[in-house]
DNA sequence: CCTACATAATACCTTTTGGTATTATGTTTA
DNA sequence: TAAACATAATACCAAAAGGTATTATGTAGG
C-alpha cells in the first residue's frame, strides 16, 4: 500500500510529468508527439514515460512500431485518498462540494 | 501557482515526510520528540522538516530553545485541486461523496 | 555564571535524478 | 528487400537529494 503510493507520488513529484499529464488528458499521444510539446530530447520524455508508466498514472499500447501512451486518472485515486486522511482538510472539503453537488441537482 | 504546486508536490513525494506528517496529526512535537520516532539522525530529521515547512505543509513556533512543528493541513488544498482536474477521476469521487453526505444528513 | 542540553550550521559522502549523445533494433513502405 | 523512420538501449555527465558526523550557538536552570 506504501509502495503504490510512493511509486505514484514519485510519478507526480516533477513538473514536466504533471505537464505530460495534462497534454495525455486532451487525448491519447506516441512518444514523438509528446516531446513535440516539450524542448527537451526524446530519450528525456522517455524516461519521464517509463516513470508515469512505473506509477500506474499512464498505460502504454504498442501498435506497430509506435507506443501509444494513454492516461489512466483513476491511479490517482490512492494519493487523493491519503490526503483526504487529514480530517481537518477533509470536513472543510465536504462542505464545499456539498454546495457543487446541490448545485449540479438542480441542473438536472 | 506552478511554484506553490511544486514545493508541496516535493514535501510531500518522500516516504519519511508523509510519516512525519502521520505524526504531526496527532499533535504538535519538537524536532527531538519527531526524532524518537524514527532510526535517523536529528540532523536527518531536521532536513526534512525544513522541507516540510518549504512546502507550507508545515510551521514552526520558536519558543525558548526549542521549535514546535505544527501541521498546516489546508496546504494539501492545492495538490487535491490539481488531482481532481482530472475529471473522468472528479466524476466518479463526486458520486462516491453523495453517497457519504446522504450518509451525514441522516446521522444529524 | 556556568553547565547541560536542544537546535543550528557546516562539511562531506553516496545515491538518485534529469538530462544528452550515441548506437542498436524493429517496422513500415516504396 | 532496402531505406527511412520511430522507438529502445546503453553509456555517460552534472546536479540535487538523503544521509552522517562534527562543530557551533543559544537558552534554561541550578
Amino acid at each position: 500500500m506504501e509502495a503504490e503510493l510512493q511509486v505514484t507520488f514519485r510519478a507526480l513529484s516533477d513538473p514536466t510529468r504533471r505537464a505530460i499529464l495534462m497534454h495525455l488528458h486532451q487525448g491519447d499521444m506516441t512518444i514523438g508527439e509528446v516531446t513535440d510539446k516539450f524542448d527537451i530530447t526524446r530519450a528525456a520524455i522517455k524516461k519521464h514515460l517509463t516513470i508515469l508508466e512505473q506509477g500506474n498514472v499512464i498505460s502504454v499500447q504498442v501498435r506497430g512500431r509506435e507506443r501509444i501512451n494513454h492516461l489512466e486518472p483513476m491511479a490517482l485515486q490512492p494519493v487523493s485518498q491519503w490526503i483526504n486522511s487529514f480530517s481537518t482538510f477533509w470536513d472543510e472539503r465536504l462542505s464545499n462540494l456539498q454546495t457543487v453537488i446541490e448545485r449540479n441537482e438542480k441542473n438536472k
